[in-house]
DNA sequence: GTTGTTATTGAAAGCTATTCAATAATTTAC
DNA sequence: GTAAATTATTGAATAGCTTTCAATAACAAC
């Protein structure tokens, strides 16, 4: 029962970055930003509050270091795959998928300042390739990227949302046709959220993609 | 100078809800989710901050004051305008608007449970309505007006991130196809965001009325 | 005028992040 | 092999935050 640990370097390592990275993300998964502390993920670790400020300058860093991890878990390969279309939307459902993993993540970094990192402009990087290959307007291009990656956040944060949000429950005879709609809605058997990401997605491509072509004639 | 205040009920009231809502939103515009605090809020009113529990219940109360007052701004009869895709556009620029009108709030909304309120349902039967005369089938009705509102929060959040956050800079070399994109794309007289967003919405909303003329004839 | 209600201050408890000295184990140097 | 340097933790201390509640003073009702 000696497991207590006294003042002083430990005989075997209790921390590294890896260690503490998964101890957030798995905090991150049932907690609110507000509920994500330093105290409750140095306790989830066995480990006093400030031995973490060994290994990360702070909060924000610890932060920082789970949305790099997040980004890395991006697949920028499947924005190769042909069609261009399809390529598109295996690379937006990949990066969807990888916020969803830390819920409780994404309004965390939503909140910090962002800085776009290498791996993310080797990943714009591609895409403006693939899109100019394809006959896009070069000025175009990068309005695409931001409209796509904005849909994608938007509905990362919609499938946060707890499911039942968007039923009116008792108000169902004050809205009744929205009611009705709504019912469709969840009647399908995936997640309401997942379904409406995913037409949502090829609906916004297609329009780009006609946009784009309009862009191209006129000049 | 005797501006000073005793303990005691004042002669004349300092504080009304409408009040402390003004300053809220004051301070949202320039303060991160983390500097926006009661004590903050309360110096900014001449106040101490345990007054303003007389008012709201805490700061979780205050912020989600703040989105009901937000919501409040969103002009639904913008809806009704000729034709839909015309009154859709608008309705989507004023939900843009009101969210961009304290930046500093939208991180701050995002991160509170979503309990939607009596006004966004109000809105969401009548842009029901609107879509089923237009003959949408009534199972595409809720899976665009979702699709439409990630679209509209994603991009309010990006228009909060720095101007220049897409720029390489120094990086430019080693990503030239996608820095001359993003060189085109900022030399426009407008916010690049703004162009964007409008871009991207005009977009989805075709890909959507295209999708949905599909359901209609295919079941 | 007394009594009750209201809107504030002030004090206090219990969080939090962060800093830094103290400590002990390991690694390096000689 | 031992001394010195480095490393990874604990523990204590500070400052700021939210929230609660008693104390206070003005106003309102009767």
């Amino acid at each position: 029962m000696s497991n207590e640990r006294h003042a002083g370097r430990p005989s075997k390592p209790v921390l590294t970055r890896e260690r503490i990275l998964q101890a957030a993300f798995r905090l991150a998964k049932d907690r609110t930003p507000q509920q994500f502390t330093l105290t409750a993920l140095a306790q989830s670790l066995g480990v006093r509050p400030s031995a973490l400020y060994h290994h990360f300058d702070g909060r924000a860093a610890v932060i920082r270091a789970m949305r790099a991890a997040l980004t890395s878990e991006i697949n920028g390969e499947l924005l190769l795959d042909e069609p261009l279309a399809e390529g598109l939307r295996s690379w937006a459902h990949s990066y969807r998928d990888a916020l969803l993993w830390a819920p409780g993540a994404i309004p965390l970094l939503a909140v910090l300042p962002i800085d776009a990192d290498e791996l993310s402009f080797a990943q714009y990087e591609t895409l403006t390739s693939r899109l100019e290959n394809d006959g896009w307007p070069t000025h175009c291009v990068v309005h695409a990227i931001v409209a796509i990656e904005s849909f994608i956040i938007g509905s990362a944060l919609d499938a946060l949302a707890p499911e039942d949000n968007m039923s009116p429950g008792i108000i169902a005879s004050r809205f009744p046709r929205f009611a009705e709609a709504e019912r469709v809605r969840r009647s399908s058997a995936d997640r309401p959220a997942d379904v409406t990401f995913d037409i949502g997605l090829r609906a916004l491509i297609e329009g780009l993609r006609l946009w784009a072509r309009r862009q191209e004639v006129g000049g």
